[in-house]
DNA sequence: GTAACATCTGTAGTAGCTACAGATGCAAGG
DNA sequence: CCTTGCATCTGTAGCTACTACAGATGTTAC
């Protein structure tokens, strides 16, 4: 560590308030081997510089599409060993869009389903519910 | 268990079977509650009658309908005290409704995005990938 | 120096199953 | 009657991706 690297040292506090992910969750991740130890104060307290920042919110972001974490970790050895194709990525990502088709098209079957049994039901305060004998019978 | 019974009475293979629920499923739905403890053969296996066969096939339902056990459970309560109305019902199963609508507008919006993302992807078999950029930086 | 806050480690809990191991039950064939 | 082989049994541990503690320290501002 130089003496420029020690300024843009930050504490976990502040990386998960950048980058919007948990404290729990970036010591869970290190727990996990998806992102590499950290420097350590003194103390014991973790820091990380810009880079880490950088790598988490790469984490986050692919989170938010949806990846699983172990996709994301194939990403990042593919990035980390400079081993990868645009064609590789694109592929995995097609793949993971095609499941996500998958999934929208499963949600709007249960969407249609649910809507059609609600609109048999009488919405009254008795007990006969069409929804509740369509699926029991 | 009288004479009628136990001519109907089947096995855990064989409730799995029709229902296609899992072996193990049953037994820990049994084991949470959620379904009630069958009678036992004299050695001590399983043996279920065409009501809990019932049971567990509209537990199975609301399952693909995406309903929490929690809330299938209440379900399961209401109707075993008689004590429900179809408003009710229709109640809970409008938000889930909704929740299912939400849950459909998110993945649409990511698969927007992965669709943008990998538009710009050249697809070659160089280490420039537009997706892994966006993502980083 | 001390109060207040941040961080530490380690463990256990969440949902809804699934996958064993090792021991029995049970039905059919010889 | 005995064996073979499949079905079930109990109990525990594992899965994903976190989250929530407890109880002990680090760090910072006044």
């Amino acid at each position: 560590m130089n003496r420029a690297s020690e300024k843009t040292l930050i504490t976990i506090g502040k990386l998960s308030e950048r980058t919007g992910v948990n404290i729990e969750t970036v010591r869970y991740y290190e727990k996990i081997g998806l992102i590499p130890k950290p420097y350590r104060s003194e103390g014991g307290n973790r820091l990380y510089n810009p880079e880490q920042a950088k790598r988490l919110a790469f984490i986050k972001r692919c989170r938010e599409l949806g990846f699983h974490l172990d996709t994301i970790r194939e990403f990042l050895k593919l990035v980390d060993e400079k081993n990868f194709t645009c064609a590789e990525i694109a592929d995995i990502s097609q793949r993971h869009l095609e499941n996500i088709r998958a999934k929208i098209r499963d949600l709007k079957k249960i969407e249609l389903h649910m809507k059609d049994m609600l609109s048999q039901c009488n919405k009254n305060n008795t007990p006969d519910c069409a929804f509740i004998e369509i699926l029991f019978t």
